[in-house]
Parts: C-alpha cells; structure tokens; sequence
RNA sequence: GGGCGAUUAGCUCAGUUGGCCAGAGCGCUUCGUUUACACCGAAGAUGUCGCAGGUUCGAGUCCUGCAUCGCCCACCA
C-alpha cells in the first residue's frame, strides 16, 4: 500500500495506484463473506445473473454499483449482509453467440457437431465470459459473496431445476400440450417471445375470393371475400370466420364455404374476435378488413385460438424449414398430393408459395384486390427471417393456475395493487369458498412492494393476461427436460401395469393420441444411472429438448441459498432484502420468481424490486450490441476509476425511466478523448462513424471486441470507449483525496477530544448530523441520487469551502478543532463508503494512522480493521445546532458579501481591505466575536463593528439582512451605481411581488399563517433593504 | 393496438405531499496559482418550466386536451 503521509501523497488521485491493494486486502481478509449464523438482522440480495454471453456493459455497472452501495451500507449499519454473485446460462442467447462464432472462425455449423461436443464449445464460450464479468464485478468493487458464486446450470442448480420440473409434473402443473411457437425456420428452433423483434413489413393485402357452397347470397354473390396478409397459409384453412354482429351473418349461418386449391369444405364461423369493415375507422384493421377471416388454426395465434373456441381442425401445411409440405400434419384423405392444383405447390417455400397462390386466385379471377399494407413482422432476433408461428408438441407450466398467478397478484401490496381483478375471475380474492386460496397471504412474509410505485401495474397487467408458459427450448444449451416418453398400443386399462413400477422421485402423466395408442411421459428428479439405462433399454427414450432459460432463473433466491435443501441460508435469507433490477425484465424473471417462490416456500423471493433507469446513448437509443453503442465498465474504470463510475452512476439514479450517456472514444495512442461524428442508419439508428485515429485508422471499440461482435485485427487498434459524464465523479475523487492530504497534514498535535468547540466546530458537526440522517433516508428510500448528491455537497460545500477555510488560521494550534476535523473526515468516508468504496478505505486508513480516536459526544465512530467493516456513523440529533446554524449562515452571507464588493469593485486578491459593519447591537456582538472567520474568508480586517458606526462617505456597501457592511477606500463609483441601481430594482421588484401577495384578502385569510407571517418578515427585510440601498445612492 | 415515461439554463439532469425570487454539474464570462486540490478557488450571466385550457389565495408540481421524443408489452386479417 502507498505511503500515508500528506507529504508522500500524490496532488493527484490516481485510482490505479490504489484499486488492486485495496480489493486485495478486502479478499484476504474474507471481508464480503457472511454466514447466517453470523450476527445481525440478515439482509441479503441475490444478484440478477448477467448472461454468459458478453462481457458486462454500462446498464450492469448501474446494477450492481446500486446493490454494493446497498449491501456496504447494511453491511456497515451491523446487517448480516449477504450478496450472491452468479451468472446465467441464458440458453438460445449463448448458443446463439457460439454458434455464429463457430460459423465464423471455423465454418462449422451446429449441426456439424454432436450434441455433447458442442455443448462443450458452449461450455467453453461460458467459462471464458464467467471469468471476464467476474473480473469485471471485483474490479469494480463489488463485494459479492464470492464462495457463493453460482452459475445457473451447475450441479446445484440443476438439482434445483428437476426437483421444481418433478413437483410441478406431480401437482399437473407442468403438461404437455400442442401449441403455437415462434418458430425460426432458418435455425429451425423454438423462439422465446422476447427472443422476437418486431419490424415493420411493407407487404399487402390480399382481398380472395371463396366459393360459397350452395345457392348465392341475396345480392347475387356466391362466393365470400377473405382478407389477408398471407395467402399462402390458406392451404391450412379450416374455416372462415366473421363478427356474428356482421348484417351478413344472419344470411350466412350453417353456410360452408369450399376452400379453393384445396377443395376442402369448411364452415363458416362466428366469433367476435373478427373486425367488420369500417372505411371511416381510425383503426386500420377495420378499414382494410371484408368482414371475412380466413381461418388457419396450424398457422396464426389467433387463428389457433378461433380454432379452440369453435372445435376446428388443425392443418399443418408446412415442414420446419416452413416449405409448403404434406407429411407434418395435412389429413392424408385430402390426397393432396393427386390434387392438380395443390402437387405444384409442394416443396416450395413459403414466399414461392405466395406467389405460386396469388397467381393462382388472379387466373381463376378470384383475387378481388391488393392492397399495399405496411405492418409489424415478427422476425427472429438470431437469424432475422420471419418467424413463422408453428404448431408442436411443447411442455407447458400452468402459471394461469392459481396456486401460481393468483399467489403472485395476492402478494401485492395492498397499495400498490389496483385490484382490476374480482374473486370472480379467480385472481385477486377469497376462494368460492370464501376462503383464502393457497398459500395464505397469512403465509407471505410481507408484500412485495415496488419501487417507483408504477412498475407495480406492468406486475400486475402482466399476471391478470398472462397465458401458460412454454418451458421447452428446441435447443442443446439448457437444462435436458427430465422426462423420458414411450408410447404403449394398449388399452388405458392396462397401462399401469405396462408402465411398471416408479422409484422415489419418478412419476408418469398418459396422453392418448388420436390413434388410441398412448405416450406416457415419465419424469426423473435424481438422475441415477442405473435407473437411466433401466428404463433406456425398457424402450423409454428422453425427451430431446431442454428448458426455457428462466425456468432455472425463477428459482435463483432458491436455488443459490441451496434449495431444495432445507439450508440455513434459506431459513435466514430467503427472503431476500430487495431485488434491484431493470423494468425490461419484470415479466419474465421478477414475475416467475414470485410465483416459484411463494409455491415452493410460501414466502417471497424478495420484498421490495426497486427498478433502476436504462441506460441510453447520446440520443436517446438502448445500448445495444448491434448498434456498438454499449461501453465496457474497464473502459471507464480505467478512463476515470472504478469509484467514480459508481459515483457519478449512483448520481444518475433517480426514479425516471432512462438516463442518457453519450458516448465518446479514447486514441488509444494518444489517449485523447475524440467524440466521434454520427450517422443515420437506414433504421433511423443513429450511430458511430468510422473513427480514425491520429495516424488514420479506423478504431474499435474494445465493447465490440469484448462482446465477441467484432474480430481484433492488426489494422484495428483497440480503441475505449468513455464518457465525460464520468468526470463528475473523478472529481470528486480528487476533491475527497486533497481534503484528507490536507487533514494528515495538519493533525499534528497530541490528539484532543474535540470538547472545545468553535462556531465552525459547531457547525459543521451540526450539518454533519444532519447529512447522516439525510443519507439514511435516501437510501432506505432507494433515492440513490440524493444520497449521492447529500454527500457531494456537505463534502465539498460544507467541509471543503467552508469548514476547512474557516479554520485554516487556526486549526494548527488547536487540538481540538484537529480532533473535529478528523471526525468530520471520517464520517464523511464513511458515509461515502457504499459508493466510493476503494478511495475511502485508503484515505480512512490513512486517517487511522495519522489520528486514531476520532468520534465526538453523540457521534460514535468505533475503530476497525477496515472501512468496509466498520460502524456506519450513528450522530445524536443532539449535535443539530440550530443556534450555529444560523449564526453560521450570517457568517456566510457576510463572507459573500465582501466577496461581492471586492469582485465589484475589481479589489487586487492580495490587497487586504478595511471593513465596518453597521448592525443591531446582538448582531455586532457575534460579528465581533467570529470576526477572526470572516477575515481568514474574505481576505478583510474587519474593524468598528457595531450598532454605532458611523456611516462613512465614499464607501463600497453591502447590505445583507439587518447588516450594512462598509469597505472603504475601494470605491469605483460607477461600478458601485450600477451595482446599487441593479440592486434597487430587483427589490422594488420583490416588493411589489410582496405587497401584492399581502393585498390579496383570499391569501391572508386562507394561506396557512406561518406563510403569511413569512411573507410580512420578508417584505419588512425587503424594504430595509431597499431604503438602505436608495440611501447608499443618494449619498454617491 | 395497449401501457409507461420524458419535455425545466447552451448540454446532461434535480425539483418528495401545490407555498421559489426555479436549482446542480458541465459549458460560458471575469478574476485568482510560493496557499490541500487548476481534476482548484471567487464572482457573474443565462429559464414564457413543450403548447392550450382548467382547479386553487397560490401551479414546474394537480386535472383535461394537444404536440414531440423514447421505452416496454402485444397476435402478420
């Protein structure tokens, strides 16, 4: 560690000198591991696990600065502090990333590999990015559990995993189920919704015509008119549907219609999902809309749910690849492929097959229209084809069960909840027996609380719509579906006894196919080999999918703490303090936390979420991957410190949406800071130029690099990225370490006790113990920026312009004003701590050498070993000193007045000036008295203080309350005029402002009278001032 | 389409339950380095609080409408 001497201290912080010591000393001093035997109220967070998929950008470093300032804060208050570090295995996106790497670097696709093989490629890509963002996390300072590290996919977790996959299976929550996915044909896997982005398609409508079957409609018509976005999925029809409200539909009822191509005969049906045509409608579906929908059941969401309600078959006419096909699913009675008309379209793809049909229904004259239409597409956030809504075999979770959904909205705080759900729809309320549905809310330990208070709504609309959960993932990286499924031709009568006998931890659910044969799926909690192979060679084969990415992240607060084992960490920690996490991901973690938590445990996974801001660019966009917006934490720790990012993020950190960051590049040659020039994408994305370096060539971000987007290349030097938002808090730094330079040197004499206190002593503790109370309350608000902002200004407006330049003259000789300022340092450290933590625990080591005993009556300040442990400060509201307070604002305002006069007047800084003050006899007394800090302030001797001063001629004056303070001998007079008259004019202003105020009858009589009585005071003090002033005018 | 947020100084943003003569940091102007810190200090300038109505003694703050920007969600007629 650095010498702690103010002489051997550099002028100028330096964090590199500073940062790996310090983190050094905290490691082997175990200092960031808790036991929950320890002492304490516990409190704990478990961290939001970052996706081994990239290196951590700037929206992370906001995350875990927020948690660490949480965690030290309790940890110092004596809290049994607990934080759990972890990463997730964040399925398709990491397979994704490898995938494309692989496909880069060696020309290999997936498919090349066996499963096992690539899976240890992912493997691979995974240890690599644990290793970086754990590096990234203790670099930054964070003071994780690191004996508690978890990955979402280790043996723990997966033990985790299958006991929930095994008790949902066994309570019918988890089914299997013929759904609808989101289906990538160009990697041919199952895409999560978010795995989705939507992008506006020009594309058309399509106006087909369908023959009725049977006599033609009174208007003559025989055939009805389907719109639609997609012809080609006609094949799949089933029905056509209209509004049952439609005046057609009276007409049209029990009517078919004969699917053209096709020949099949569906019926037409009446739902109300469908939009009758409105060509005045500000809704553009029902401009463009005939009142008739075609209905494809295999092939479109909402389709598929007409289907449900109105019992239609479904019609699968395409293969994964999403070519038109017979084999997956077209009834082989149809015989489609002897059928003239459809034999052609076979094989196409489903853009060919677009065209093929729409020529088809424009020779048979049965397109009636086309209309141009620009839309949303779903389109795979992998391969960037258009999704194609598929029909499979999935697993589901029943979250719409109300052990699930209902548990989760019933853990609300009553507050927060808007309670737009009645018991009738089965959410929200007492059972239909009146009581409570399980679990209890006697059983929650708490409520789940949001903070800002709105996100609660996203909870809560989110649950009250929610549909059940797709588990399953057509993907190799993930946790294996524990499920293995054999399919028995044998009546249901006798399945049991071919099934065979289950172990402990194995249970089965039957399925009956069309064909009267059954699947029976056979779940295995403990992956015993033997027991494996047993049934393996019984003919049972496991399921070849694995889970969705959140399956295992719904069971983190758990599943870190060692659930399902009764551990305890759980009895302690669980629940946890807070979640601290970004709103993009309150549906699909926070919420299925919730509802994993209270079934398994009958608790919360946390009681409070508090929801921080995103962090956007310079203009306003997402940082993102794609755009090479985002910025490396290293980039800034080594631009400006780890403690000054934290710093200047926790200032960032009010209760809005988004913060803005705009981001610049540092030369890595020459390590200036260029701000590079942007473009527009065709995306209306505004993003970096190529930016070339001082020997022209064009730079890479080291985001890019990190984040496996970008090949490093020897033409490419590494460029960083940075932001001079930054520069707030490395200010700060340098303020912080030059204020405790100049404390060490000057705490010279034997220690004192800080008993005898001076106006200034007085003052500053008394703002002290007010900024404590400030900051706690910030915090317990998680109003991280007035926290930040509270330490900011008493540190560098209180203690630094003030205090220390109070009792420059006479700190030196005076042992006990040494002792409050080294209590004011160390408080300030400490109070600093939570979000500066390197800095504070080197200067507060320092300060420990040089001035052991710090604390004064009312404010205990314990020794320790370190910072990170030691005593967050506790001050007496005894020390608020309302009496210093106030004279010490006087002084201020006197100090400021001088300065003015001096500026004014263009007084030389070295040139001491002559000063009287003209003031009430109580005033003059304590003017007299703390004259020797105004002279040290403003560089004036201050002399004929006193009520009976005369009024000289040819002064400078300044006017400050009940106080005229004369300068002599400095007087510019046209300067002093300009000043006066300016002066005289705001106050005759003000005055008026006043006496209006006063005039108005409704304000006396209504206004509560300590404002009115305010207003009386400020206007006499005004007019004072104003005569004092017009007299000051006159006299020149 | 639904929901949420933003709009305050040249820039980035604070402004808790309506009581301001509207604040901070950066930037700008002037002055100042044998002084803890020039990553500093002092003084200063800069605002129709997006627009239009309304409630109120009083509105940046509450209500209504509008405009612009952004985010999240959503099911491709």
């Amino acid at each position: 560690m650095p010498p702690t001497t103010q002489t051997e201290l550099p002028s100028q912080y330096n964090p590199a000198d500073v940062e790996a010591a310090i983190n050094q000393r905290w490691r082997d001093a175990g200092a960031d591991h808790a036991e929950p035997t320890n002492p304490g109220p516990p409190y704990a967070i478990v961290i939001p696990p970052p996706n081994v998929t990239a290196a951590l950008h700037l929206g992370h470093a906001l995350n875990n600065t927020l948690q660490d300032v949480l965690i030290r804060h309790r940890r110092m208050c004596g809290d049994n502090a607990v934080w759990f570090p972890g990463t997730d295995h964040a399925g398709i996106a990491t397979q994704t990333v490898v995938e494309k790497r692989l496909l880069m670097q060696e020309g290999k696709k997936r498919t090349d590999f066996e499963r096992d093989a690539f899976v240890a490629r992912v493997q691979a890509w995974k240890d690599e990015y644990e290793q970086i963002i754990t590096s990234q996390l203790r670099e930054m300072g964070c003071s994780c559990d690191w004996q508690r590290q978890a990955f979402t996919m280790d043996e723990p977790r997966a033990k985790a995993v299958r006991e929930a996959f095994f008790r949902f299976f066994k309570d019918g929550l988890i089914y299997r189920g013929k759904y609808l996915v989101n289906w990538d044909p160009a990697t041919q896997t199952a895409l999560a919704d978010d795995e989705v982005e939507m992008q506006d398609v020009d594309g058309n409508f399509y106006y087909m015509r369908y023959p009725l079957i049977g006599p033609p409609l009174s208007t003559g018509e025989n055939y009805v008119t389907v719109a639609t976005t997609r012809p080609e999925t006609m094949l799949g029809d089933t029905a056509v549907a209209m509004h049952p409200d439609d005046p057609r539909a009276e007409e049209l009822k029990d009517r078919m219609v004969l699917l053209p191509i096709v020949d099949r005969e569906i019926p037409i049906v009446f739902d109300n999902y469908v939009t009758r045509p409105d060509p005045d409608s500000d809704d553009p579906k029902a401009r463009m809309s005939s009142g008739f929908l075609k209905v494809t059941p295999a092939h479109d969401l909402n389709d598929w749910e007409i289907g449900l309600r109105h019992q239609l078959p479904i019609i699968n006419v395409m293969a994964p690849d999403a070519s038109i096909s017979v084999d997956h699913g077209w009834p082989a009675g149809e015989k489609p492929l002897d059928n003239p008309d459809v034999k052609p379209l076979v094989g196409l793809s489903r853009e060919d097959a677009r065209k093929a049909i729409v020529i088809w229904f424009k020779d048979h004259g049965m397109m009636e229209e086309v209309k141009p239409y620009r839309h949303a597409v779903g389109h795979s956030y992998r391969s960037h084809v258009p999704i194609e809504p598929y029909y499979s075999d999935q697993w589901y979770l029943k979250v719409t069960d109300d052990r699930l959904r209902g548990a989760a909205l019933r853990a609300m705080a009553p507050d927060q909840y808007a309670g737009s759900y009645k018991a009738a729809d089965g959410i929200g309320g007492p059972g239909p027996d009146g009581e409570p549905r399980m679990p209890s809310a006697a059983s929650y330990s708490g409520h789940l609380r949001f903070t800002p208070a709105r996100y609660a709504k996203t909870f809560q609309t989110w649950h009250e719509n929610i549909r059940d959960w797709c588990i399953s993932r057509q993907l190799w990286w993930g946790h294996r579906i524990p499920v293995w499924s054999k399919t028995f031709n044998v009546p249901a009568d006798q399945l049991d006894k071919q099934i065979g006998p289950q172990h402990t931890g194995e249970t089965t659910q039957a399925y009956e196919n069309d064909d009267g044969t059954f699947t029976v799926y056979w779940v295995m909690r403990d992956l015993k080999p033997d027991r494996i192979e047993a049934i393996e060679s019984a003919g049972w084969a496991q399921d070849p999918d694995v889970l969705d990415t959140w399956f295992s992240s719904a069971l983190w607060p758990m599943s870190t703490m060692g659930w399902p084992q009764d551990t305890p960490e759980l009895e302690t920690w669980n629940p946890t303090s807070v979640l601290c996490t970004a709103r993009e991901i309150i549906t699909l973690w926070v919420s299925r936390m919730v509802m994993f938590n209270l079934y398994f445990r009958g608790t919360l996974p946390f009681k409070d979420v508090f929801i921080h801001a995103m962090i956007q660019d310079g203009f306003g966009q997402k940082m993102s991957k794609s755009l090479g917006n985002g910025v490396d934490p290293f980039d800034i720790i080594h631009s400006h410190g780890a403690d000054a990012m934290r710093f200047t993020l926790t200032s960032m950190t009010t209760h809005t949406q988004d913060v803005r960051m705009p981001v610049d590049i540092v030369d890595p040659h020459t390590g200036e800071t260029v701000t590079p020039d942007f473009i527009t994408t065709p995306g209306g994305h505004k993003v970096a130029a190529p930016t070339q370096n001082h020997s022209g060539k064009e730079m890479v971000s080291s985001f890019g690099l990190a984040s496996g987007q970008a090949a490093p290349s020897d033409d490419a030097p590494l460029a960083r990225n940075t932001s001079e938002k930054f520069d707030l808090g490395q200010r700060f730094a340098n303020k912080m370490w030059n204020a405790v330079r100049f404390s060490l040197g000057n705490l010279t004499a034997e220690p004192g006790d800080g008993g005898a206190r001076a106006l200034p002593d007085r003052w500053v503790l008394s703002r002290l113990a007010r900024t404590i109370a400030d900051a706690d309350a910030a915090l317990g608000r998680y109003a991280f920026a007035e926290y930040a902002t509270t330490l900011y200004d008493f540190f560098w407006r209180d203690l630094c312009d003030w205090y220390i330049e109070a009792i420059k003259p006479t700190v030196a000789d005076n042992p006990d004003q040494q002792h409050v300022l080294a209590t004011c340092i160390d408080a300030s450290l400490r109070l600093l701590h939570p979000a500066m933590p390197f800095i504070t625990e080197r200067l507060w080591q320092g300060l420990g050498d040089a001035w052991p005993r710090r604390g004064v009556a009312g404010l205990a300040l314990p020794p320790s070993e370190l910072l990170m442990k030691a005593a967050w400060p506790d001050a007496d509201a005894g020390l608020i000193d309302e009496d210093a307070e106030r004279d010490f604002d006087m002084i201020q305002d006197v100090v400021g007045a001088v300065r003015e006069l001096r500026q004014t007047h263009k007084v030389p800084p070295r040139q001491v000036i002559e000063t009287t003050a003209k003031a009430p006899a109580a005033i003059a007394q304590k003017l007299l008295e703390y004259r020797s800090i105004t002279c040290g302030l403003a560089n004036t001797i201050g002399r004929g203080v006193g009520p009976d001063v005369d009024k000289p001629a040819a002064a400078a004056v300044a006017i400050v309350g009940a106080i005229e303070i004369y300068a002599h001998g400095i007087v510019d007079t046209d300067a002093e005029r300009q000043r006066l008259t300016k002066r005289a004019d705001e106050l005759a202003k003000q005055i008026k402002n006043l006496e209006g105020r006063l005039a108005n009858k409704a304000y006396v009589e209504k206004a509560p009278e300590k404002l009115v009585n305010e207003t009386r005071e400020q206007l006499t003090a005004a007019q004072r001032e104003a005569k004092s002033v017009n007299d000051q005018l006159a006299a020149l």
